[in-house]
DNA sequence: TGTGATGTTGAATG
DNA sequence: GCATTCAACATCAC
């Protein structure tokens, strides 16, 4: 589930159960694919006695920082999700650890697929500017977006689902402006007129908001949106033709072929 | 049973 | 440097 809106909905779960408690262990399950920079007993270490002081989120990036000025970075990949509970009737199938608090609750850290990535990072700039990340999607400056949309060749959709331009959109929210955009995924970025991109960053931010305001709670979204038509076998919520789905930037994209103009 | 899934990364190619 | 395509990562659900 994680773009942006999601990841921001999973720090607020976070700050919400799992800040300023003292951190008694971490109790490793399997952290052998996810965990990248130590090995599970080091990370262990690490974090025990520690307290968790307050997060921050760049993009779908979400970090902790502790008492000791350090960070952990969760990013949940495509199946990475948190799971608080008290009794060990509610851990979850898929838990690789959990941070275990001396109050004897958990925050779990659930993950199917093995593919959320965990680092122990002593320097947030160092590790953002390493990984090359762009600047938060509801941070990044329309004028900032002008200048990175300028003359760009390649898709929209790999123009935005690249994090180190902008960093937060995946591949659902994407579809979606586009297609509040009338505008189709594969359309070449430098070809959109100066007011198709503004127009573009402002919705983009407006659904971003809204999301976010909604807590990612998909039931919640504007029936009006795509979203809850981006299904197979469903038709445009605006002109009722059906949807196409095609790859575009390598991922499975869902588009209105009668109402999104294709740019080129 | 085969296929695809909200993400990222690296290799190969143009 | 820029952009594209593909494969890989590991597991589950349909």
């Amino acid at each position: 589930m994680p773009e942006l809106p999601e990841v921001n909905a999973k720090k607020n779960h976070f700050d919400q159960v799992a800040l300023h408690k003292k951190i008694e262990k971490v109790d490793l399950i399997d952290t052998s694919y996810i965990l990248k920079n130590m090995d599970g007993p080091a990370f262990a270490e690490k974090l025990s006695g520690r307290t968790f002081t307050e997060t921050y989120r760049r993009g779908k990036y979400f970090f902790a920082k502790m008492d000791n000025g350090h960070y952990v970075l969760l990013h949940f990949g495509m199946s990475g999700h948190f799971y608080y509970y008290e009794d060990m009737s509610g851990q979850p199938k898929h838990e690789r650890f959990a941070f275990v608090f001396e109050e004897g609750s958990r925050m779990g850290f659930n993950c199917p697929r093995k593919l959320a990535r965990i680092h122990y990072v002593e320097d947030l700039e160092d590790f953002i500017a390493r990984k090359n990340l762009g600047e938060d999607a509801l941070k990044l400056q329309e004028e900032d977006f002008m200048e990175l949309t300028a003359g760009r060749k390649g898709t929209l959709k790999g123009f935005l689902l690249n994090q180190k331009y902008l960093a937060g959109m995946g591949n659902l929210y994407v579809d979606e402006v586009c297609w509040q955009q009338h505008i189709h995924p594969a359309s070449v970025t430098g070809a959109l007129t100066e007011k198709q991109r503004r127009a573009l960053f402002r919705n983009m931010q407006d659904i971003l908001k809204k999301a976010v305001s909604l807590d990612a709670v998909y039931a919640d979204y504007p029936d009006e949106w795509l979203w809850n038509h981006r299904t197979k076998d469903s038709q445009c919520p605006r002109d009722g033709t059906d949807l196409q789905r095609d790859k575009v930037a390598g991922r499975s994209t869902y588009y209105c072929p009668n109402c999104q103009e294709l740019i080129e």
